[in-house]
DNA sequence: ATTTATTATGCAATCGATTGCATAACCGGC
DNA sequence: GCCGGTTATGCAATCGATTGCATAATAAAT
């Protein structure tokens, strides 16, 4: 038999209102009722049930979190920054996992709104907005991270990635590499697009023709990098550099250059986009393209807590980030060094 | 105004008690009435409130989920497990990271069962199993995950550690390498204190003399990996093989071993445990100790269902997974390739 | 001493479902 | 036409909190 705050109300000699009162620290409550109320709810160790509470106030305390994968450093990188910033706010998190599937994420949606999640925020899979509309029409708050969607506005977290992109990938023009080869991810997904946008705004900024030739699109994954890379390392022409739209791509390319042996016989200038925690290992790239993804989370559950308490009521804002760029001038160049003491 | 389930009773000219009939598929109902109230919910887009629903039934259909990090793969492969099995069976997943706090790790159980999680899925951070007295004593299922806690019986699953460890750090010696030098995490977690004692019982099993000098006790964590390796790398007499104990610990161990360029100097056999999206490109291993991390959180899944829908009820059971053991023949050697051409 | 203002507390409705028990409706059997 | 037996449905209590409104108690004012 649990405690409620009836049984608190009749050892405490008061009624039920009054032990809420207390509970919600209501300053009409007299010092001394308070008190003994308070002495009476730690002896019994009574707990609030969070769920009657939830009924009556309409409110969890629950934020649901939407990502495409849970086992993927960068959006758990993410969800850390969501946690850490909810917590000290007093809020949990429910979370879960669309697989990349917008059936899928259409359903943990769902599911989570019957749980009457207070915001939601979701790294969306690949599609439009248009099976989110139900969704904007319900008091349910949300915030979009990482990646838009077309034809829907909301509140949003991302970064600039055509920016970020074309910077890095300038920086290897100036370097004198001109011929860069680019392994992306499809255009349905929007920061898939925008690496691709900025990767071609290089090329226009620099007067370089781009060679259709090099440019790859897979699904992010590593499968992907690893069968792009090998293609772009069969051609005939090679490229000088190569720009990998994210971290599993580049494991995957790094991969296979390794696996080949192919790093012994030319030596690619290589970008890749997204710092984690293997990236110093592999120390393949000369330039990283860094996201700050734990800021990203702490940025969205910042503003969707601003949804949900009611201190943001206008249109919808969208809060971009910066990306960092980090050269690796001790990168790995195994062929020149297998050929230093060699030739 | 949200539809309820009154609602829907009214406009199908029934009553409340029938509309939740129809909902739970109750075989009383006949098949008219069921037909005419689904085609009303379906037409009124009524969607149940779960948290009504919760505070009647006492079951919220939810787990909790609490892992010392979120964004580590080896907890997030689980986690990934964990909801994956979770969600087929109509549960959602609640979670929360304890940063390897005692303190956080109970507040969030706190807070957890405050929102009446059917159950609890634990990676516990370092430590006794006293904090959780409270928490056994209670109605809510507990699974322990990877990590069991001393003086605490309750469900659990994990993999054979110190077997695991014990194989592989054999299988060096019966190469011949009998200098094996250990990167381990604090004692005072229970898989570290397992692939210790695994390592110890390789030496046993063959007759090698334990040298206290090459075995070095760290925190799990990339610095940790670096810092350690960089001690054993300054030994006077080198040790021919190194045990890292999990996978940050050999990202950092691998980290110090190319930025110092030692690599090129010294080959050690390594052996390190957990394979991750990143250890194909490292390379550094000759040995790598796999757990079938998706399964280990699958199983915990179906562990506490079994438990929350009393299919279960005995006496707690620990389910023990096997390590896999791969062997990289390929693995680098660096210095070896790199004095082939030379020398 | 009576009225007015102020402060502290209680009453009772409410949130949106579920469920044990009662009952109405219908069936065939005699 | 009455009765026991199904079958389908409704009544009303319940889960454990919150909160608007009423009121009791006390203090202040006249």
């Amino acid at each position: 038999m649990t405690i409620t705050l009836k049984d608190i109300a009749k050892i405490s000699g008061v009624s039920a209102a009054t032990v809420s009162r207390v509970l919600s620290d209501d300053p009409r409550i007299s010092g001394a009722t308070r008190e003994k109320v308070l002495a009476r709810i730690r002896e019994s160790g009574y707990r609030v049930n969070d769920i009657a509470r939830s009924l009556k106030t309409r409110r969890t305390n629950t934020i649901g979190f939407i990502a495409p994968l849970l086992a993927e450093e960068f959006f758990m990188t993410v969800a850390q920054g969501v946690e850490d910033e909810l917590r000290a706010q007093g809020f949990h998190m429910l979370i879960a996992s669309s697989k990349e599937d917008p059936r899928i994420e259409c359903e943990c949606i769902e599911l989570m709104t019957r749980r009457w999640v207070d915001g939601l925020i979701l790294i969306p899979c690949a599609g439009d907005g248009s099976r989110l509309a139900r969704l904007a029409k319900s008091r349910v708050p949300l915030v979009l991270v990482d990646r838009l969607l077309k034809g829907f506005r909301a509140d949003a977290v991302v970064v600039d990635n055509a920016q970020g992109t074309r910077r890095a990938v300038a920086r290897l023009m100036e370097r004198g590499i001109t011929r860069v080869g680019f392994i992306g991810a499809s255009r349905k997904i929007s920061t898939a697009r925008d690496r691709y946008r900025g990767y071609v705004q290089a090329h226009r900024d620099h007067g370089i023709a781009l060679d259709p030739a090099i440019v790859k699109f897979g699904d992010f994954h590593q499968e992907s990098g690893y069968g792009l890379m090998r293609e772009l390392a069969a051609m005939k022409r090679p490229a000088g550099g190569v720009f990998i739209a994210n971290h599993y791509m580049y494991l995957g390319a790094a991969q296979y250059l390794l696996e080949s042996g192919n790093i012994y016989r030319h030596d690619y200038a290589i970008i890749n986009f997204d710092e984690m925690s293997a990236t110093p290992v592999i120390r393949l790239a000369k330039l990283t393209v860094s996201q700050p993804s734990r800021e990203i989370g702490a940025g969205a559950a910042r503003m969707i807590l601003g949804r949900v308490r009611g201190e943001r009521t206008g249109p919808p804002e969208t809060l971009t980030l910066g990306t960092g760029l980090v050269a690796h001038d001790d990168a790995y160049s195994l062929n020149s060094m297998i050929n230093k003491p060699g030739a």
